[in-house]
DNA sequence: AGTGCGGCCTGTCCGC
DNA sequence: TGCGGACAGGCCGCAC
């Protein structure tokens, strides 16, 4: 499932390609995704040119000079850039034909992802405006966090995974991040010191750049690729391991869910 | 205001 | 072997 590493990667992997293209047509197959893909986005977009490909969380921004698509992938979407148009396949919801005999494919089996058009600032959508700060930003720091923990009582890993509070800390890496910091998954918010978050901000920090960079080692090419998405699962310290010896102390990881989804951590490394 | 949960959707896996 | 059901998963929006 795309998490931010492999959203960022998307976008890297496609900028080079698209950027300057004009979209010479938008063919909307399936437009029942999350949200309705915005009505009118073809004739928006038709004829106009690509400015800028950016993120913000795991939200991809096209931006054009006739506005910008916003393009969520969900748990299952991808996006790859076609150099001859294959026949679509029965999940293939939405092709950007674009000049030079490129198409911009969206792919998503399980249509959790979404595609919008706004013409103002995208960064003032309603799904965009109230979101959290970048994980890599300098302004997510173990202070801020802190700050923002006071009165919390939700479990750290419910907290951390609060779009509000911070973006992009998807389930895999919540769980990574807390065991590389050493703080159990659920424990209170409010009953974790400043040092700790200090710690935890920068392991957050440090397991997305390691799978940023791995994703653009297995990601590389996005055109005509199969658009697997490459996975930091080497790396894995406790998702998915359930039973499995801890690497640090050889204890069994344990399983369990906090926040509505599984949850993998040890107990004798996590407090 | 903070918190928890339902629901969207389909491929995969498990048990019978 | 075939089939049904549980599960996963981001994240909005609602209910308390």
């Amino acid at each position: 499932m795309p998490e931010l590493p492999e959203v960022e990667t998307t976008c890297r992997g496609i900028e080079p390609h698209i950027i300057g293209k004009t979209f010479q047509q938008v063919v909307v197959r399936q437009p029942q995704l999350r949200w309705p893909v915005t009505p009118g986005i073809a004739q928006a977009l038709k004829g106009e040119r690509v400015t800028a490909v950016g993120r913000r969380a795991k939200y991809l921004l096209l931006q054009s000079t006739g506005g910008t698509a916003i393009v969520h992938l969900g748990m299952s979407g991808s996006l790859r850039i076609l150099t001859k148009l294959s026949p679509a396949g029965p999940h293939d919801h939405v092709d950007f034909l674009l000049s030079g005999s490129l198409a911009l494919r969206y792919t998503d089996p399980r249509r959790f992802g979404s595609i919008l058009w706004t013409n103002d600032d995208p960064l003032q959508h309603p799904l965009l405006e109230t979101l959290g700060p970048e994980p890599l930003a300098n302004s997510f720091s173990g202070d801020y966090l802190w700050k923002r923990a006071r009165g919390r009582k939700a479990p750290v890993k419910n907290f951390i995974m609060d779009g509000k509070m911070v973006v992009g800390v998807g389930n895999i890496y919540a769980s990574e991040a807390l065991f590389r910091a050493g703080i159990h998954p659920g424990r209170q918010a409010r009953r974790i010191s400043l040092a700790r978050y200090q710690s935890l901000v920068s392991h957050i920090k440090a397991v997305l750049g390691e799978a940023i960079t791995q994703g653009g080692t297995t990601l590389r090419d996005f055109v005509d690729s199969d658009g697997q998405p490459g996975y930091f699962s080497q790396s894995l310290q406790v998702y998915g391991r359930a039973g499995e010896p801890c690497n640090r102390c050889s204890a069994a990881i344990k399983s369990r869910v906090i926040g509505q989804r599984n949850t993998f951590f040890c107990t004798r490394c996590q407090t």
